[in-house]
DNA sequence: GCGGGGTGCTCAACCGGTTCAGCGGGACGC
DNA sequence: GCGTCCCGCTGAACCGGTTGAGCACCCCGC
């Protein structure tokens, strides 16, 4: 098991050191016929490049970085993570390249593990995800020209390459639909405020409502199913409650689907339910639910792809709705005078 | 932005470069004084180890491994997997050490992964994961030397170090809980039964369900809601449906729920459904599941140490039931009157 | 005054690659 | 026949650390 070297296949193959690394490396300078021999040799010695050696000299490591700005606790709970992961590396395990993930608590943090892989020579490049309003780590890539790719909005990623969905139109999507079912009266219960894309969303919602002419509020929470069961209790129980509510990620819209049906009120005759990132989760529930679907594993691979500098196109991913039962005509509209519940 | 290297470092402070490295590394033969200009000195220019230097010269590469072996697509479904990297990242990231991680197909692949990422020096160790009979990759490790954690029942670790779940006692544990509800047609949704913990499970199962004088039975599906949905239909359709239902996961139960409410069967007067790997999915249903719970991300951390080379206590971590509103007397022993929930 | 033994440091080799200047020699042009 | 050019390859430096051999120096005992 002893660990084979250039040097040794230079040895073997009566070459010196350089010629070798040419052949390995696919350059030119070396004939055909001594790079065959060198490559017969290699391959009869069973040689794998030392990757430290490699990165020494400044080569690529084949490594690339993903770090998650959030409590480790939080990371566990959610299916998009994983998902997304898993998409990532599809294209990278297929090339031999490997996926650092480290978890920290904010991007502060975050922003420090950019500095010290790139420094360390680590990694090749990074993966953004979870971009803040005027997010530090963006600044800082810029600054030490660490390849990166951004997860989210071009308008986010401050000239850094980028992949994102376009959630205006995929919120715009939504309100047409629920409008078109009837709905005057849509709440959305979204992702925590700083985070950029709940803003876009946020924003995207109340032009749509109002070139709908439907009422809509959003209230923020934290994609926990806690916050989401919280946030739906509250609005149902609350004055004017909504007919439909939209849910920024399906952790919330499942918890919240549990919480109606808690208090007695029935999905989707009641009230319509709309979860985001559809998973496995939305179809396993009782009625399954209506999702904006968007293919995160897709989604993972296209930022992989530009990672490694490919052109993706597009740019913007496209969110579509997968109908499913928990959705229905407004009550408001199927039965103009009263809301039936079973209790209030 | 020009790097900072140990000489540089020692030209500042009018030692050599191996001063400096003895210093930067803790070891004895530099007097207090130099000592303390050195690491003034480096710590002004902020100075960072190059990783890839310190690998070459044989030292450690502060990265483990994580190798799923299995399909990328699965991986994003399962909220285990990311629960549990949680739990890893929760005491390497704070040592900073990195996590590489890789996903493919097979286990095959997976030990083939191992091989290069040892040749290549590229970790200081693995985790290994989903452990099948007769697994190929606990072999190969011992072979090659590699440092592992294997995460399962030592009997599967071939001698290497362990750390696991004791399913045995959990499974007795399940179906105690059940006969002493009434339950007497036990039924037990599991994992695929090329995964070693699968085996113990099953045996444990049959071995409890015995000692009850309870009616068990073993359907394997593979950890899908789809899985789930299928298996507790054909359950619940077929002759002499169980009162009880056993998942091996939590996705599979929430899916079991969902497909016994969409026929009519009613959760838990007419079944009683218990999960396992107790994620928040099981308390976002209506009902909440009962669920053997099983703290994943502690258990990963646990891992985690124990691959760091500290000797964890204890060395099977036993699951508590978690009781919620999916349990229920059995309806052939409740008929009568008396729907006795709290019996001993 | 000299041998012996620490202490504190230097020096150079080494890890396994990459890269570049340069060199021998054959083909070619004139 | 000679200069030129390019091809194919060599040799050595280099990346940034680690490590062991060895050396200067001082203290100590006799």
């Amino acid at each position: 098991m002893a660990r084979v070297t250039i040097t040794e296949i230079a040895r073997r193959s009566g070459v010196s050191k350089g010629a070798v690394s040419y052949v390995l490396n696919d350059r030119p300078g070396v004939s055909d016929a001594t790079r065959a021999r060198v490559l017969q040799v290699a391959r009869e010695l069973n040689w794998v490049p030392n990757r430290a050696a490699r990165a020494l000299s400044g080569a690529k490591t084949d490594t690339y970085g993903l770090v998650l700005p959030r409590k480790a606790e939080d990371i566990g709970h959610e299916p998009y993570y994983m998902e997304f992961i898993a998409g990532l590396e599809s294209v990278l395990g297929e090339r031999s390249l490997a996926l650092m993930l480290q978890v920290v608590p904010d991007v502060a943090t975050a922003a420090a593990t950019y500095r010290k892989w790139w420094s360390e020579r680590r990694v090749d490049g990074v993966v953004v995800v979870d971009v803040r309003v005027d997010d530090p780590r963006v600044a800082l890539l810029q600054e030490i020209g660490m390849p990166a790719v951004v997860v989210g909005h071009p308008s986010l990623a401050g000239g850094l390459p980028s992949v994102g969905t376009d959630d205006a139109a995929a919120v715009a999507d939504v309100v047409a639909h629920l409008a078109g079912l009837g709905h005057r009266a849509i709440a959305r219960v979204a992702g925590p405020a700083e985070l950029s894309h709940t803003r876009i969303r946020d924003e995207a919602l109340a032009a749509a409502a109002a070139g709908h002419g439907v009422r809509a509020r959003t209230v923020h929470s934290d994609f926990s199913a806690d916050g989401g069961a919280t946030a739906t209790r509250a609005l149902l129980g609350g004055p004017r409650p909504p007919t439909a509510i939209v849910y920024d990620n399906d952790l919330m819209a499942v918890a919240g689907l549990s919480a109606a049906t808690g208090l007695g009120i029935r999905v989707p005759d009641d009230v319509s339910l709309v979860a985001w990132d559809d998973s496995a989760l939305c179809r396993a529930t009782h009625p399954t639910l209506t999702a904006m679907g968007h293919d995160v594993a897709a989604y993972g691979a296209a930022v992989a792809r530009r990672l490694l500098g490919a052109e993706v196109v597009p740019r913007l991913v496209r969110a579509a709705l997968r109908e499913r039962a928990s959705c229905a005509a407004s009550p408001a509209t199927a039965a103009p005078v009263s809301r039936a519940r079973t209790s209030s």
